[in-house]
DNA sequence: CGCAAGTTGTTAACGTGTCAACCAGATGGG
DNA sequence: CCCATCTGGTTGACACGTTAACAACTTGCG
């Protein structure tokens, strides 16, 4: 086993200022939808999905597009559907599948839930970053995800 | 309600840049730490502030370092305790509370760990960003936090 | 066609986080 | 000194994510 090259100071404060801002964020985020709206933030990733769409989405294509579990993606729209967020229709094309409609209640709530989460993200983000920084996030983040994705498969 | 000022096309690739790293990073370390050590980040932390500490931490400070919920951190030492990685042992001066002690085997464990770690943290982001990046990264961090402190009491 | 292999989705079991209620010991004002 | 209040920590009920096993359907190759 070779050396190890820890962390020098900078980097070390870069991480730590990375994990930090990652969790306080993802709290924050939660708590402000949970608190005004009643939405986790998992809920209200699933109904942007199923109202950009216009029309209901097959449940894998769902899961592509959230990149989650196909387990945690059918528990969730259980608890869902029971709330009456989201409808189960079943798939005519392939009788396995099922396509998931957002409901009138599902469509009321994430219209106002949105604009509300698009201001703690201007609250907490977007509005207090130069445009120099805006673009250093979207290049870093498009930089760690290219290098999760070459770790990934070669696992 | 005044008018919602949405996100435009920058702004908006920026913030899903930010949660997708964040989403893949947090799944990628916590699945490496779990995979090749047998800990979750959870108890990697957790480990982590007790070994550098030197002295067993009483169980609040551990959970202020953490920021983690108390009955969080109960359940997880309780956890911890169970697989011999850290020790409960009564406070002296204050009867209510304990200290948490790592065992052998923690330190074992962390030590082990703790190097692999640092190069998948290189691997994924650190090596991988410019000098001026990993500064941007930094002051990123500290103003999403700053913000978010600001919130939080006024909530 | 007929069957093996792949795809879509559900379920059960388990680990873990949150919230609220609770207990016991510490603390401080009368 | 005594009681109200605070603090440190645990517990139980519940929400949620992961894994592995499974059922049902589709696909494609011989």
């Amino acid at each position: 086993m070779t050396e190890v090259r820890w962390l020098d100071d900078r980097e070390e404060q870069a991480w730590r200022s990375l994990m930090a801002m990652q969790e306080g964020l993802a709290e924050f985020i939660d708590r402000q939808l949970r608190h005004r709206c009643g939405l986790s933030h998992a809920d209200y990733q699933v109904l942007a999905h199923l109202s950009e769409a216009a029309e209901p989405l097959r449940a894998f294509e769902l899961g592509r597009l959230l990149r989650w579990e196909k387990s945690r993606l059918s528990q969730h729209l259980t608890r869902m559907e029971k709330r009456g967020l989201v409808r189960r229709e079943r798939c005519e094309t392939d009788q396995r599948g099922w396509s998931i409609a957002i409901t009138a209640e599902g469509t009321e709530l994430i219209e106002a839930a949105a604009p509300q989460h698009v201001t703690d993200i201007r609250e907490v983000v977007v509005d207090h970053l130069t445009k120099a920084e805006l673009e250093a996030l979207t290049a870093i983040g498009d930089k760690v995800r290219a290098r999760l994705a070459a770790q990934d498969p070669e696992r």
